[in-house]
DNA sequence: CTCCTCGGGTTGACACTGTCAAGTGATACC
DNA sequence: GGTATCACTTGACAGTGTCAACCCGAGGAG
């Protein structure tokens, strides 16, 4: 009882989606197993849809803290520094595939709760920036933001796949060094400035 | 009424999943839309899982048959048909994200349903095929699995993260441009057989 | 022809869900 | 003291998945 009771009821969703998928999660049995009446949830919440944002939005945020605190660790190379957010997003989706699932699916919309809105900007803005760092000088913008897609792309597709085991389990077990191998293959890439054809010499140019 | 119930049913959960997402689909609603008792799909199918299952299988089906065509209509050239299938799979990711959602999702497991099953072991192997040619002799059969695997996320996870608006629409319209980027990236890190380190100069040997 | 089985379908019930409407009680403010 | 507000409860309603029982027509066995 010692914290208020919407965040009881988010901890408490947060708690069952460790285990299970975020479409059977019912108001009802959050409430129940916070002591509450059914309907004291909507009084914090408008409705399903925005308690799932809400709840979101508090996990979200979490992992970009925990994805943040992992880039800093990692040194002041900048591929170093995006292999670690790349590592670390995939643990989140390892960990909590039901909660990525909830706040990057269809059963929310980022609209739907303030919250889950700006946890996902801050998360954005922590792949631009490491997605940033690696680019050669001159990298244009819009070239920056493709190249965030891609990586962001790549990572998700990779660590969503294993997650929800959709690939044969003995590649499943190389997660990481299929992951590594992505990075690298992403990162030299980069090395060409956009319109550019692969130009292999011109790795060395700052 | 011409053709069976069972796939009456199927169809008519293929026709709303275009336009809502899986999880709040009803077997109730179905039933009704085809005219029959809300308790005729259990006569059929096991349970809201199991149909679940089965729509998803018939789905998948018709999408591996449509991505087969397309490769086929590529040509010859290994690495055009890869691209062909990379464009014919966020195609389907595009215009089906729900059924997409549902055949690969948490909603429903490939042991839920033999037909999802096979269905899903012939798009497997369409990947499996399609990739496999673009290797250069002497890969190995693992790491040719790894970059199944990688090149699956790798249009996953852009084919997804744009389907449900995850990515800034300027990025978003630029889609193929990205999907083409990711390819070629992919496909040149490809010329280096696994264990070497990166060796430019070698991409010519067969 | 009668009897029986059985697959495809129906009807009825149950527990459960999200959500609307109204009520309750304490606390803060004029 | 009165009153407005906030956090919460109680009660209802429609809709859902699922279990159990029933029904009925076709097909085969005797």
């Amino acid at each position: 009882m010692s914290e208020k009771l919407e965040e009881r009821l988010l901890d408490a969703a947060l708690e069952r989606l460790k285990t299970h998928p975020a479409d059977g999660l019912s108001l009802r049995d959050i409430a129940r197993e916070a002591g509450v009446s059914h309907q004291a949830p909507y009084v914090h919440f408008s409705g399903r849809r925005g308690f799932l944002a809400a709840v979101a939005g508090r996990g979200l945020a979490r992992a970009a803290v925990e994805a943040a605190a992992a880039v800093e660790a990692a040194g002041d190379v900048p591929t170093d520094r995006l292999r670690a957010l790349a590592h670390a997003y995939v643990g989140f989706v390892q960990t909590e595939p039901h909660l990525h699932d909830l706040a990057y699916g269809p059963l929310v919309d980022k609209a739907d709760h303030p919250t889950l809105q700006a946890a996902a900007i801050d998360y954005w803005d922590l792949l631009h920036d490491c997605v940033g760092a690696c680019q050669p000088h001159g990298t244009s913008e819009p070239e920056t933001l493709r190249r965030c897609v891609t990586a962001w792309g790549t990572v998700y597709g990779i660590a969503r796949l294993t997650a929800h085991h959709q690939v044969p389990s003995s590649v499943a077990a190389g997660l990481d060094a299929i992951l590594d191998g992505a990075l690298d293959s992403l990162t030299s890439g980069w090395l060409v400035t956009d319109g550019a054809s692969p130009d292999p010499l011109g790795v060395t140019r700052s």
